[in-house]
DNA sequence: CTGGATCCCTTTGGATACTG
DNA sequence: CAGTATCCAAAGGGATCCAG
């Protein structure tokens, strides 16, 4: 959850690579994707999010909420109502961050079956 | 540098995160990105990963190095001469999947000015 | 030159109980 | 309802030494 901008100038290549951990960095942690998914379809609760994202629990949704927050990919909305409401939402650098994120799913989706082969191979290899 | 395939058929928005985390995998970890931009411009050997890629050690290059080969993003060539000389150059798979990152570094780098202000913003905030 | 093996510290994340 | 606090286990990753 912590970023690594120990991005020293680095060198050939340069500074992307770095710059593609930035990138990775805002979805980095096991949830953040699936909290980017359910907040891009409009306004979530907390409760509602911790029932979405199976698996998930209490403490780590809270800090994933927080850090998405942080970076702006997320709206925290408060009602002063009792018992409390919170609504968050993506906003409008998230949902394109998440389009690219959809370009990786369609990656691995038509790529699955050859990794599967090449992992099989390779696990099969004698070593 | 393991998989979280504990990809549940989840629920709402359904096996699309675990999709995405599917392609993440490959990249996870602190050097993979680096050895995708080395090896996507042509045959690299270990010594010369080691150089380029600032701050790696030995141990984690030669994991990271593993963990693609296996995925099949990797191919590892090795000339039986001494001393030993082995090549690791990107599939094209791998090229595919790069390109699909080179997008997330032109989000990093058209956001990075607003994620920085939305970080001061939040942590100047005294909550 | 190209690693493998070992040790150990740091970070991540899960479980659970408590609170305004 | 929406968190916070605490404790603890597992994984990630660095340092170092050894070997073909």
């Amino acid at each position: 959850m912590s970023q690594r901008n120990d991005c020293v100038p680095d060198d050939a290549g340069g500074g992307e690579a770095c710059t593609v951990l930035e990138a990775l960095g805002r979805v980095s942690g096991k949830w953040s994707i699936g909290v980017l998914m359910e907040t891009t379809r409009g306004p979530v609760r907390f409760t509602e999010l911790e029932r979405a994202i199976t698996g998930v629990s209490r403490r780590m949704l809270t800090l994933t909420l927080r850090n998405l927050e942080r970076d702006g990919l997320l709206v925290r909305t408060v009602y002063p109502t009792v018992p409390p409401k919170v609504e968050y939402v993506a906003t409008d650098m998230a949902r394109e961050l998440y389009d690219h994120l959809l370009g990786l799913t369609e990656w691995a989706e038509r790529h699955r079956a050859g990794i599967a082969r090449a992992r099989a191979v390779y696990d099969s290899a004698a070593s």
